[in-house]
DNA sequence: CTGTTAGCGCGTTCAT
DNA sequence: ATGAACGCGCTAACAG
């Protein structure tokens, strides 16, 4: 049995396909009789409006594609979660990218979605430069990006105020009376690590506490480089007394060290980590960190997406909080 | 700047569209000149073949529709990541649809993936009901559903052995010489949560262990009710001296109700969980554990949905394995 | 209020 | 080897 299209309604009907349309579509102009008639002839043949044919005549989708490095990372279910609560509401599908980290498939992804599958694009990845995002843009894709501060006429981006998230975490490190504060940092070419460390040097100035190199270092953002990192650290002549890292899983992989040494959290060394994602409530000792609105960010992008639809750009940074658990304490 | 078309190229190069989509599809029977001429002025107006206009006549998206409960439930994630690495080897691209646990959205999306955004659909969520897939399939849908089994010569299944799964758990903890073991088990309307307890209670019996039902509690699967649970549990008469739990969230709220109630784990109490999702080796101490082969679902269910779009249908069970962390002991 | 016509952008005949 | 004509399924514009 061949699925029923817009012709056969109309036949069964004795109507023709574009009163079918109208009827279904609770267009306004046509008797209250005949809508009736069509839409009993709909259901008789189960029909539903092909979405193929749909989208070439109305020329929208109704689809969003996101894109993201990997799922896999806590920091993004979340996010996806927002966005797609937020584009259900407004009758959107995501369309989800997932580009596990590599360039190539982040360009394709995106020379698909500038095709015509989706009627706007959410990236949050950090691979791809910002030029091939502008060249989409200028074509005319709409697109909004996250956690990257790109100010032009035709992109919207919602970031988390970065600077001050770092800033946040080394003055509540200082305040507890540390002075020798390491930084476990991400990536050097990404855009969050350095604004982060912006924020992390600003503190320490205010504080008239003289920025030391050889606490900072720059990583792959996984456990396993915050286990590393603390095992080099706290073999040097001058230990610090207080770790900040990018991110929650670089922040575990330190307590993973520290508890290998036998050194205790808080006691000997506080540690304070960044996005605070589920499982940072459930170590032991729970572990204080730098929130990022997750799912806000994926709610307010698909906002703002469909703001640029209708030509109406924005850029705008949310706040990021701290949240203090147990793994700080006084020096 | 208006987006070149196949008019457009055609016009540039001097031929017919016709000879423009057999040159850009590599199609034989077209000389080599004319074929490069296209594609320097396909390249030239940054030409891209439409999306919209190429799924109506080849009527194939290259999509593939996942459906999914709540990718903040980190059993998911990883599963997604299978599904989305194997898809994009294919050239296929995963919608990704997140129900929030809500059969309305459910039942929506499914609608709307039968319309014709995808060439096919993986569905790994609980409530829809099997007559409903049953259904769409009929209608020609190719569909592959995920920790269910489901016997119809339309639909192909993939699955974890959750009876083994139940079962692996049980004896485990049997052999380390307890007797009293609880199960929290997840919602009694699930699947899943049945076969798994199928699995407690043949080790059970295996083991002439006589079955005791006020051991047993069905509950909704997050880790609230494994702190709950446990702290009922501990209170009777009689309190167990092993829990094993729906998943691994779950054993979660059973390591915080423990750690609360001043008891120590393993030595007064063993834990098992179920999934191993990725933070279970994290906790302190680390979980053990029944690991489902997630990635390896999602992958399967591509191949499955790609053989069954060539008319193979088969369906196939994965095998669980017990990860012995450190919460288990001998009694 | 309703039907006819045209066109979205492509791939695919069928001729030549 | 190439071009003209058609159709995928639908909605929008125009007539009546």
């Amino acid at each position: 049995m061949k699925r029923a299209n817009i012709q056969d309604v109309a036949k069964l009907a004795g109507v023709s396909p574009s009163t079918v349309s109208r009827a279904l579509n609770g267009f306004p102009g046509i008797s209250e009789r005949t809508r009736q008639r069509v839409i009993e002839a709909a259901k008789k043949l189960n029909y539903k409006p092909n979405y193929r044919g749909q989208i070439l005549t109305t020329r929208s989708t109704k689809n969003i594609g996101l894109l993201i490095t990997d799922i896999t990372n806590p920091f993004f279910p979340e996010l996806v979660r927002g966005a797609e609560e937020t584009a259900s509401e407004y009758g959107y599908t995501i369309l989800l990218g997932n580009t596990s980290e590599s360039i190539e498939k982040e360009t394709n992804y995106l020379d698909f979605f500038s095709r015509g599958p989706v009627d706007g694009v959410i990236i949050s990845a950090s691979r791809i430069p910002n030029e091939h995002i502008i060249n989409l843009a200028e074509e005319g894709l709409p697109i909004v990006v996250i956690n990257r501060i790109l100010e032009h006429p035709k992109i919207s981006y919602v970031s988390t105020d970065m600077e001050k998230g770092g800033y946040l975490a080394t003055k509540h490190l200082i305040e507890l009376g540390h002075t020798r504060i390491a930084f476990i940092n991400g990536p050097s070419h990404s855009e969050a690590a350095e604004r982060r460390f912006l924020g992390y040097k600003k503190a320490l100035a205010e504080f008239k506490i003289r920025y030391n190199s050889n606490l900072v270092s720059f990583n792959v953002p996984v456990a396993e480089s915050g286990h590393k990192e603390t095992i080099r650290l706290l073999h040097t002549k001058n230990p610090p007394t207080a770790i900040f890292t990018y991110n929650d899983l670089m922040a575990f992989g330190v307590m993973k060290a520290v508890k290998d040494l036998g050194i205790r959290i808080p006691d000997d060394l506080s540690v304070v980590g960044f996005d605070d994602i589920f499982f940072s409530s459930f170590t032991d000792p729970p572990l204080t960190t730098i929130r990022q609105p997750k799912e806000e960010l994926g709610k307010k992008a698909v906002e703002l997406l469909l703001k640029l639809m209708k030509e109406e750009r924005q850029g705008v940074l949310l706040e990021p909080e701290i949240i203090i658990r147990n793994t700080t304490t006084r020096r």
